[in-house]
DNA sequence: TGCCAGGGCGCCG
DNA sequence: CGGCGCCATGGC
């Protein structure tokens, strides 16, 4: 299933040759990982970018040198990843997977400076221009279409701690186990890939019950049955003209309204001017912007906008 | 112990 | 269509 993400359409630069993009080198460890390392990388904040409620399958893991490193699984594939100041470090991937599907995951190829400036050129809301500057280190992942759809259809009326769980249960369950290098095997355990569709109709409700996926289960299962008849095809879904097109269709699975749907939209299809709105965007844009507020003032990068406002507001505590 | 969690559904007026 | 109780579960 995560073979299936298409990249193209990409907003931005991706078609670029990616070393006049990055300044970027290949190497192996000596006890044989191979690792991409990214020098002179702006804007890219490790811990926010896996832990400001986008992602769920990636964790803070310990190293030697005491720099921030967190390890996960996207696309059947587990890497880690290191920063110490500007330099990323990509570890469990060669230059081919890197360029193939690291870069896109990461948003490395998105023009992210231009992105903030046309925020900011939006609006005179000196709040919005704060939150711009304080969640500088956030990235939007592009993350695989089914498993983001999953993910913020567990993480309604959920704490992060227990999505986490959820995920890493259902996939150690019915996913299949992913390969690393022994180097990474030995840091990491096993790892699981998220389950395919088709797994997860197999496995049943009940299944998925047993779990403890609770109210949650037949919405999972719904999903799961729709994509693999095809009666949601997620490619499609990609392809909409319009986000709104796009959301009207998640929706029609049993446990998606407007805010899982714009979750997924932004963080597993590429669509930045996706919106979401929970109790803390609310409470921030009733802080800050005069009502109306309409999200599409903010632009083509509003989901963006979004995400330095949720963070702002959770994570500074701004009363 | 009780409140809350990156909501949505079903029902009711 | 706007408001509201309920839904499973466990983190804090």
């Amino acid at each position: 299933m995560f073979c299936k993400q298409n990249t193209e359409n990409r907003k931005g630069i991706y078609n670029m040759p990616i070393n006049s993009l990055l300044d970027i080198e290949f190497g192996v460890t000596e006890k044989g990982t191979s690792f991409a390392k990214i020098k002179n990388l702006d804007y890219f904040d490790v811990g926010a970018v896996f832990d400001c409620g986008q992602a769920f399958r990636f964790l803070p893991i310990e190293n030697s040198t005491h720099t921030v490193e967190f390890g996960g699984v996207a696309f059947g594939k587990y890497i880690t990843v290191a920063q110490d100041g500007n330099v990323l470090t990509v570890y469990g991937t060669d230059a081919e997977d890197f360029e193939k599907i690291w870069v896109n995951y990461l948003g490395l190829d998105f023009d992210i400076e231009s992105a903030r400036n046309d925020i900011v050129s939006r609006s005179d809301n000196p709040a919005l221009a704060e939150a711009v500057e304080y969640g500088k280190g956030i990235r939007i992942l592009r993350q695989e279409m089914w498993e983001t759809l999953c993910s913020f259809i567990i993480s309604q009326n959920n704490n992060i701690p227990r999505i986490r769980g959820l995920i890493s249960t259902i996939s150690r369950n019915l996913g299949t186990k992913v390969e690393c290098s022994a180097e990474l095997s030995e840091r990491a355990g096993d790892v699981y890939a998220f389950p395919t569709p088709e797994a997860i109709v197999n496995a049943g409700v009940d299944a998925l019950r047993d779990m403890k996926f609770g109210f949650r289960a037949p919405y999972i299962y719904d999903a799961a049955q729709k994509v693999s008849s095809g009666e949601l095809d997620l490619l499609a879904v990609r392809a909409a003209k319009t986000t709104a097109e796009a959301a009207e269709m998640l929706m029609k699975v049993k446990g998606v309204g407007p805010k899982v749907a714009a979750c997924t939209l932004l963080f597993g299809f590429d669509r930045t001017d996706a919106f979401p709105v929970d109790v803390w965007v609310k409470r921030v844009i009733e802080k800050y912007f005069p009502a109306p507020f309409d999200a599409a003032s903010l632009g083509s990068y509003a989901g963006l906008a979004q995400q330095y406002l949720f963070y702002y507001e959770r994570y500074l505590g701004g009363n």
